[in-house]
This record gives structure tokens, C-alpha cells and sequence, in this order.
DNA sequence: TCTATTAATGTAACCGGTTACACACAGTAT
DNA sequence: ATACTGTGTGTAACCGGTTACATTAATAGA
């Protein structure tokens, strides 16, 4: 590997030299600028970036936790976090946390011996006091961690309202819900959003409310459990796509008509919403928006910049299609 | 930040000491041992890795480039990968390359700076002249990349002889094929191993083959086309799942009944194949399986261990679903 | 003419672990 | 008593950029 004092002995010149015409500070002179940018260009010189690290005490590196790279949610969040940061010359490193707490703070650990320059993290455990003790700046995704944590997500609330109100348009008289895990923030506030427009047309019964793992089988065994004790139902709202996948599938088996007997809204607006027959009526969050924000806000933080809102919340849109056509 | 200088003086010994009890390496009395172990607990003192990995030229750190991780086959692939090299203390840089070589330079230049200790790369373009420069262990995943790097993949040609097979099985008369772009080693495969099993029972006609973009909207319109150019055609084994699903789709919107007018086959076996009405016969590879082995074989690499096999091909399995049911 | 000031460059300490080498001392073989 | 081996520890150079500080020359201002 060549080196700075490489460059600069075939130049004849000091390492600082070299540095200073890498790094555009201090003086040098135009003709000394351009013998050593002409010995970088022919050594083929690349400046070693752990050695810039340890002294600056930053890496041009940011961390991004999520539960797992392989629920459909991430994959774009973790493109548009990488899309931004790349840009200004960051490096992602990827860390699945399968949501355990002890995989969080393993992560934490490493990424901070790693001197990360910061971490972008979904998680539904880590508090204020795991956190403290990291000295570099920290953004909860999807999920807030803590008042005192930036954070940027969207209005769980108001979207379960809006699903939930659709199915009243639509004419659902007996509406169900299938809620994600109850430690995620996100999941209770989608049931409470349900609740509240349930109750304000006298509908709320929680008989009606059963929790799944925000998983296909997990919600299917739910939806044969709900149709199975309430063969009226005639609308479920569930937590998240990917359960009102599992809905629409158990519907099907169970001999359902979805739209016509049962009507259908998921929570995310996920890609694959589309390719299920009947196409998925989803709440559709602005996910790679939401992940690019977040490192917009991280690379903020990171130079020092001031940040104008700690918490972000996006609109979400309901998204009308077959599974709730009347 | 707590050093290992600040626990030296701490216990009254010298660095060299720390370090010799952090690495298990030289003489250490035992009691000292206690002591140093004591005060690192105690200060709780991380040695910092980047320090680290300047001295010894390594940085416990992979790159996994791959063209898309919103591409749901990637996901499966980066979680096996960030499994086994976690579990083996490494952490994993996710790059997304879109398939441009440019981008794919620039990653392996930032990652070499960044002293990686080796990548794994999913491309199309890269050749050995590209790569002669890095000094790290490279192995290809998916593609294979150049007869000299090791790489793992699955057996594409076979695998579409089994769904066209298949296809004939079922009493097609009519297969067509959508292929995946040509630049890829895998499209080109497939395509070859279908070509082979029409010509052997004489249904080989080329206007029966159109490329598209290993997208639903791509593929969806290839089979408008083929649909609308040859109504009788009763069978097409799509280049992968995704184009499966808009084959699906497009039959459905023409009025086709899968499987009853038409069969669809489509490779590799993603999760979502499930989900669509109906399911979709599928050539499955282990993908999962596919990232860890690579990892390992990296890892090992790595460590300077010899390797049994350079080029690493995993079996493929036809799972036959609804939409090829007779 | 003498002192500030700016431009241009070099020297060496620094970041924080790692390790070659030196040294000291114990126990053992010769 | 001498030489040798094994144990335990410290000193300082090293990895490769960065930068505070020093130095020198040249130009400007008094």
C-alpha cells in the first residue's frame, strides 16, 4: 500500500505537504499542489482512512440497527439510509437485532469501538440509560425510543383511524382487529386508533381485538380464531401488510369472499400489497422518505449542525384498492 | 474515552501488560491478570478497534455489495451474511451498487481505505483487471464473476430444465420463456437450460422468448405481449418469481385462468411466491444457505485457511404450488 | 533600515493499541 | 559456580494520517 510518506519522498517533500494539498488547508504553493496531486495520480496513492479515523476520532461511518433486514419494512428504509449517506461519503454498516436488547447493545459496543460517527436504530427495548453512556449521536427510526432521543416516524394514530373509519364507509357494521406485538409503540397506537373510532360509533368489543407477531402464520391463525368465533365479521383491520396478508389467506380457506363478504386493510404500504389478489387497501407510510430524513438528520448532528425538529412525524395515506371495494 | 495507558496506570503497569492480558498473549502472573481484568471492568474500558486495525492492517469488517438490497432476494442473502460474520466478531458494510460498475469501484476503493478485510459481491460487470488491486480475499455471490475469484451460486441451468420439464409434464403444448437481462449470468443460463428442453421435444420457436428486467412491471408487459402475439400458449417459466408474479398479473388482467389455461413457473423461491393467488411452482434455491456458505468461505479466507472448493454450486428444488396444478 | 505580516514548508508529537526487544529473576541442569 | 531455560514485565518503535509549532523567505508598512 502506498503511503503519504511514499508520495511524498518521490515529491520531495514533507507529509504535511501532502496532507495539505489532500485536505485544501493551510498554504501551498500551485506548483507544489500540482507535482504532488500528479506523484498521487500516478502512485495511485489512496489516503488510509482507519489512520484519518483514529486521530480525527470520527470514521465516515454511521450504524443502522433493525430487527431484521428480512421483514419487507427495512429493506427500503435501509436503501434510502445508505442512498443519503453514501452521498456524502458515509460507509453503512447493517446489524440485525432480531429486537433483543443484548444484540442491541453488542451492537452498540462494536459500533462504538468502531468510533461510528453515529447510529440510526429501530427498537422497541433500549432506554435512555443504555444509551447515555455512547458519545455520538443516536435517531430513533419507525419507533420513538425516548422523549429525549430524536426520533422520526409516522402517525400510527391517526392512520389506524383512517383504516378503520374506511371500513365504516365501506359499510362494515362488525369490525375486527389484529394487533402487532404489544411492546412495539407503533402496534399500540394503531389499536388505539382503532379503538377510539370503534367506540365513537358504539362498535367496540374486545372480543374483536386479537394480538399476533406481525407475521403471515401468526396473523392466519388470528383470522381463523376471529372468523371462526364471529363468522359476521365483515372487516378486519390489521397491524401491519403483512398480517393482512395471513388475513386474506386464511379468508380464502375459510371460504370468504374478500371484498364482497369481508373486507381487508394492512397497515405500511409494502410492495407485495400489490401482487395479492385482491390487491391490498393499505395505510401507506412514506418509508424511504422517513429513512432518508432520518439520515439527513443523523449526517446533521454528526457536523455539528444545529437541528431544527427532534421529532418527526409523517403523514400517512390511505390507500384504497380491491380488498375493500364495494 | 478510557484507554488502555489510563488502565496501565491505573493498576501501576505498562501498556504492554494491558495488552497482554486483553489478547491472552505472553507471560502474565496471575495475579496481575486479576488486577488489570479489575480495572477494565471497572473503568469499563473498550479497546478501541480502530487503533487496532491500523497496527495490524485488519479491521474485523466485510464489505457485502449487491446491486439492490429492496430487491426481496438480496435481504435473505445480507441476513446469512451479517449472521456468521457476526458471530465470528466481524461487521458487515451493505452497498448498493445498482448494477453500475462505477458504483461498484467506488465501494471497493472506500472499503479497501477502510482496511476490509474482504468482500463479498454480487455483479454482473466487474472483471479481474478491476479487482488485481485489492489485496483482500474477493468472492462472488449469485454470479459468478471471473474463473479465478471463488464463488457461490446455485445451478441455474438445471434448474430451469426442471420447470420446463415440468411444464411438459403438466401437457403444455405452448411454453414461452421471459428471460432476465442478458449481462447476467444467471439469465443467460436459465434462458439456456430452457432453450435445451424445448428443442429436445421439438417446441423450440424463438418468438416465444422475450427478455425483460427481473421486474413485475417488465415482465408484465413481455407477457401482454406474448399472451396477445400467441393466445395459445399454455405455459411460461418466468426468469425469476418476480417476473412470475407480473405474468400473473397479466394473465389475470387478459382473462387467463392460472392454472387452468396457463401454467406459470418461477425461480427462486422467494417468500412472496406464497402470497399470490395462486401460489406460485417455483425453483427454489437455498439462499440463505448460499449467503452463509460464502460467508464462511470468506471468513475462513480470511484467516489464512486453505480452501476445499473455490467454486461453491448449491442444488436448486422445483416446489410445485397452485399455479402449475393440473 | 527595522519590524510586522503573509506565504510556504518542515519537524515532530499525537491518536491508541501492538509487539520486538531488553532486562530481571527464578529454577534447573552441567 | 556457570550456563541455560522459563517467567514476568517494561520501553519504545510502529501503524499512517493530522496538525501545532517552528522556521525561513519575501513583501509591506513605519
Amino acid at each position: 500500500m502506498v503511503t503519504m510518506r511514499d508520495v511524498a519522498k518521490r515529491v520531495g517533500v514533507s507529509v504535511a505537504t501532502v496532507s495539505r494539498v489532500l485536505n485544501d488547508s493551510g498554504y501551498v504553493k500551485e506548483d507544489t499542489r500540482k507535482t504532488v496531486l500528479a506523484a498521487i495520480e500516478e502512485m495511485n496513492f489512496k489516503p488510509n482512512s482507519v489512520a484519518r479515523s483514529l486521530f480525527k476520532k470520527q470514521s465516515k461511518t454511521i450504524g443502522l440497527i433493525v430487527p431484521d433486514i428480512n421483514n419487507p419494512f427495512f429493506p427500503q428504509l435501509a436503501r434510502a439510509v445508505e442512498d443519503v449517506t453514501s452521498e456524502a461519503d458515509f460507509t453503512v454498516f447493517l446489524c440485525n437485532s432480531d429486537g433483543k436488547i443484548e444484540k442491541e447493545i453488542r451492537y452498540f459496543d462494536r459500533l462504538q469501538q468502531k468510533y461510528v460517527d453515529g447510529v440510526l436504530v429501530v427498537s422497541n427495548t433500549l432506554k435512555p440509560e443504555h444509551l447515555s453512556q455512547y458519545h455520538f449521536p443516536i435517531i430513533a427510526l419507525d419507533r420513538p425510543l425516548d422523549s429525549s432521543l430524536p426520533y422520526v416516524t409516522c402517525n400510527n394514530y391517526e392512520g389506524a383511524q383512517k383504516a378503520t373509519r374506511h371500513l365504516l364507509e365501506c359499510g362494515c357494521g362488525k369490525i375486527a382487529h389484529i394487533s402487532g406485538p404489544e411492546n412495539i409503540a407503533n402496534a399500540r397506537d394503531r389499536l388505539q386508533g382503532y379503538k377510539d373510532v370503534v367506540s365513537e360509533v358504539g362498535l367496540y368489543d374486545e372480543n374483536l381485538i386479537i394480538p399476533a407477531e406481525y407475521q403471515i402464520e401468526s396473523a392466519k391463525r388470528a383470522a381463523f380464531k376471529l372468523l371462526t368465533n364471529y363468522p359476521d365479521i365483515d372487516g378486519i383491520f390489521a397491524g401491519n401488510d403483512v398480517m393482512a396478508i395471513g388475513v386474506i389467506k386464511a379468508a380464502e380457506l375459510l371460504g370468504y369472499k374478500v371484498p364482497e363478504q369481508l373486507k381487508v386493510v394492512g397497515f405500511d404500504g409494502i410492495e407485495f400489497g400489490d401482487i395479492i389478489t385482491p390487491e391490498l387497501t393499505t395505510v401507506s407510510q412514506p418509508v424511504y422518505q422517513m429513512g432518508s430524513t432520518a439520515a439527513a438528520m443523523l449526517l446533521d448532528l454528526i457536523e455539528g449542525k444545529p437541528i431544527h425538529q427532534k421529532e418527526i412525524t409523517f403523514q400517512v395515506e390511505l390507500l384504497v384498492k380491491r380488498s375493500t371495494q364495494t
